[in-house]
DNA sequence: GTCTATACACCGATAGAC
DNA sequence: GTCTATCGGTGTATAGAC
């Protein structure tokens, strides 16, 4: 299976090992960060973690924020891999899809805190995303767009509200009581609301 | 008006210094903040405003974290003149008065966000409010949830749920488009929304 | 190209002289 | 109470060994 043309080798083995490398800090940046917090990391202690110097990180990345940017791309990259799997999955029911992908973003901002807070929060001082980075952000964010027009949700203002309406919830509940689920039960009567909003049909209930 | 009983000064000119001092350091934090961002406010850039070296803050504070912890104190406490001097204003009517409840909050946090962001998001790593500058945040949200009760609005569901969605819509709105009205356009709706959730008469549309 | 060694500028914080 | 001096820590930069 390995071919080679003349000149022309298929495989870099240099940029492989570079490449594997950075993976490697960006690994050992995660668990730093999920155990001192987002802010808390230090190239030092990321450098220690892969056995290395601090300034030998520099020759893998520009700069601290450039490990940051790695880290959200790969983020969301990873959000963009859970959506898109899900996707073929989602219900046909309106009410109940958006119920479906409220809580596949819910429940994954709450399970991966540090994540979330890198992913949708603007907690690093001076870190802004790099378009490239930020392209899987976009992605997911067409992703859904798509998905809750099918639903019939068209124009902008329904989707920024839905957007708020989730990301509130998921903010109230880390910023007031991490761990626990006060928030987290009003997420389906949020949507329930949003879709009477809509002028979703009800599901059962709601005679009237 | 200066009466003195022998040996009980009614004023303490010494303690009366030293807080028009604290008040000084602060206010100058608070300028240097929103020009620098929160998180780039540093001692010596304070101790440079006011006229010291930056050692002799800690006469005054007991660390940096104590200077944000008055400017939280401080800045909830102008927050509670407001709502407080706004209350005896409130519409009767339970959906006008929902709306005017949550314009406040937004108004406050979209004209004031370097207030806000201390006040509302976790941005500074280490700084956790100490309950004495916690309280007149209390008062702000008892004090609310007396107003939203006298409206017919019980159970801390809603409550939760009300605080979810104005805090979403504030937060989307200064992450996704600082200085813009997408989302501010969108507050009426979402209260109006909200209202129709918890069931309160419409006020003049909605024939149906 | 990769890594070490060293250094810089800045930070919050502390010690001690005055 | 305010100063100077200084500490340990940070991100970052660069020279040079390998």
């Amino acid at each position: 299976m390995l071919l080679i043309m003349l000149g022309t080798p298929i495989r870099d083995r240099q940029a492989e090992r570079r490449e594997a490398t950075r993976a490697e800090i960006i690994a050992a940046a995660w668990a730093i960060a999920e155990h001192k917090g987002l802010a808390g990391l230090t190239l030092r202690d990321v450098a220690l973690a892969v056995g290395m110097q601090a300034p030998s990180l520099y020759s893998y990345f520009e700069s601290k924020n450039a490990i940051y940017d790695a880290m959200f791309g790969q983020a969301w990259t990873e959000y963009l891999d859970i959506v898109t799997a899900a996707e073929p999955t989602l219900p046909k029911d309106p009410r109940a899809a958006l119920k479906v992908v409220a809580h596949t973003f819910f429940d994954f901002a709450i399970a991966n805190t540090t994540r979330h807070q890198l992913m949708n929060e603007r907690t690093i001082p001076g870190f802004v995303p790099s378009p490239e980075s930020y392209a899987p952000a976009v992605a997911v964010v067409e992703l859904a767009r798509r998905d809750l027009a099918r639903i019939g949700m068209s124009g902008d203002a329904d989707f920024d509200l839905y957007i708020a309406l989730v990301g509130g919830l998921i903010n109230a509940q880390q910023a007031n009581e991490p761990g626990g689920d006060r928030w987290a039960r009003l997420l389906d009567v949020a949507i329930d609301m949003f879709a009477d909003h809509l002028g979703l049909a009800a599901p059962k209930k709601r005679a009237r």
